[in-house]
DNA sequence: ATCTCGTTTCACAACGTTGTAAAAGTGCTC
DNA sequence: GAGCACTTTTACAACGTTGTGAAACGAGAT
């Protein structure tokens, strides 16, 4: 089958230890051995074991990456750029899904599939505050978002109550005053929703502006569909309004689908913004203004931060935030 | 650290062989002895360590999956069902970009990293045919797509002509006699656009309608961008059409944010039809009449394939072909 | 008791690698 | 031409698991 560093050795003449010297670039082997061993691993192309390096150093370069689903372009987005940043540290990327289900959530934290790999990348959704205390498993951990906390875990996250208002304010300072929200998760303190419902309602404090609780528009899964129902909801309720933020681009071009279908201009009659800078906003019709959260920088940090931890344990724990911007397209 | 056979057997009393036929199930352990063992096991919170057992094995129960980017709907929705069907399996999924880069896809094909897995699931969008002799790897492999093909290698895909033909069918039915296509890569035989084209010339013959050179809508990438610049192109050309065939939904939706912001309407004006069936198309504006691929289909039977390959790799190569259907929404 | 045969347990040897430490080789100094 | 300080190579022991085959055990038949 595949040759291993005795196969390599045999050939070349010389133990199979030198072997291993030179694959690892140990600078004490002579240059003319060094050359008769690539020569062999050349001539029988030999490639180290991964499971046998793994066992005997205990690392394997993998990481995995926990999301909810790969199919919200989100996550698929944030994935793409975790392999790109993994890549570039040499490390590989292995893929779970975990359907925003707690329980899913909850057993992949004890999942011994968690022990093929270094360290893993949790993007939770499921999980409560309530089961924090089941962060603290025995390996490396990084969490992103904004669902879970814990003070002795690593943690990337965005500013979301600080662009949740900067996106607010944009639309106040363009004149509107009657804004909708589309994503609201009644009482909801942390968690994307809580928080970016949080920075909208500063927003309108500082400008004098009262909160309308007709205007927030519940939509507990965050897909196009819920998107168009709660604009539906809203338009039904009577409740007049210029503007939408939605807590995110797809909400966002569900909601604008339904302004659309039911005669509303965007921007004219309401401005419409989103928040993630997702792809498909891009060429949506009307294109869609968003909140740029900086998802290449969420995906490097993470990685940087969870690579770090692995190599070293022992280090302080890092609470990463990173920066965002609006992005402004033809919807407000 | 981690608790190992040893430890448990140890705590058990007994031999660290006996404790491993416990972990496997092995008939031939007294009911009394798999009791005390298992409280063992429960006790130090015992699992299996992966590395040691896939040295041991040859099996790491992992495959992977190389896409061109995870950032395009059609694979990270594709991913994502690989990730269920492999789930389904007790496999784990590894994820390879290749950023569509022929160097980069014939590196993987022979890069240590595959050794971590049992194998791969390969989409090449950027080797070319004269590449296929590189596929002939030691690692079981099954290709997806229409890009690459090899008698001696598995294969699973759709049926693209047959599909094609079927949607430029479905608009000639509805009326439609200036057919344009966006994604055509002239010269292109096999590939999915020379494949998909296939199917559109041939609709029009069987229907008797002249093929318009001049209604072929080029675009390279299949990106939104493309599809918007190649429907301009269409709308300078000054030739005349009432449809358009986009080879996929991406580059439909962006020829029809073009074709929109041009004041055309869709479907009055022109209708649009796309292929691929992403989540995007559902709620655009107007939604998206589109082939639906089979992506689940897909999925399933690669993953079912690569499985059978690894358990055998004598078995005969498989070429599988899923089915197709068309989804008629608003633009049509 | 003893023998036989099936059940249950165990000892040992892999799998292919890296770390440690010792052995062998080389070149320089006196 | 022995002694010393390097450099280069090697032997051996892990890492934690599974497969093989032998040993120990237990029950039923003699």
């Amino acid at each position: 089958m595949a040759a291993t560093l005795h196969d390599v050795a045999r050939l070349a003449g010389v133990s199979f230890k030198t072997v291993s010297n030179v694959v690892n670039d140990y600078p004490h082997v002579r240059p003319s051995t060094r050359q008769r061993v690539q020569a062999a691993i050349e001539q029988l192309g030999y490639q180290p074991n991964l499971s046998a390096r793994s066992l005997r150093s205990g690392r394997s370069d993998a990481i995995s990456l926990a999301v909810p689903e790969l199919r919200l372009p989100y996550f698929a987005e944030l994935a793409d750029e975790v392999i790109r940043a993994a890549e570039r540290r040499g490390l590989v990327v292995l893929i779970e899904q975990t359907n925003r289900d707690r329980r899913r959530e909850v057993d992949l934290l004890s999942s011994n599939r968690l022990r093929m790999v270094d360290g893993l990348l949790f993007s939770p959704l499921g999980m409560g505050e309530e089961d924090a205390g089941l962060l603290e498993i025995g390996v490396p951990l990084v969490l992103l978002g904004e669902r879970l906390f814990h003070p002795s875990v690593d943690h990337v996250m965005i500013q979301n109550v600080e662009a949740a208002r900067g996106a607010t304010r944009y639309l106040l300072e363009r004149g509107r005053r009657r804004i909708a929200v589309v994503g609201y998760h009644p009482g909801e303190v942390i968690g994307s929703a809580g928080l970016r419902f949080r920075g909208y309602r500063e927003a309108l404090e500082e400008a004098g502006v009262p909160l309308d609780e007709r205007l927030l528009g519940v939509a507990q899964l965050w897909h196009r569909h819920q998107g168009a129902e709660a604009a539906h909801q809203l338009l039904d309720s009577g409740a007049e309004f210029d503007a939408v933020f939605a807590f995110n681009d797809t909400l966002a071009l569900g909601a604008m689908h339904a302004l659309l279908a039911a005669g509303r201009r965007v921007p004219e009659d309401v401005a419409v913004v989103g928040f993630d800078n997702t792809d498909d906003g891009q060429y949506s019709q009307p294109s869609l203004t968003t909140i740029d959260p900086g998802r290449r920088e969420i995906a490097d940090r993470a990685v940087e931060t969870l690579a770090r931890r692995i190599a070293d344990r022992d280090l302080p724990v890092q609470h990463v935030e990173v920066g965002w911007s609006l992005v402004e397209r033809e919807s407000s």
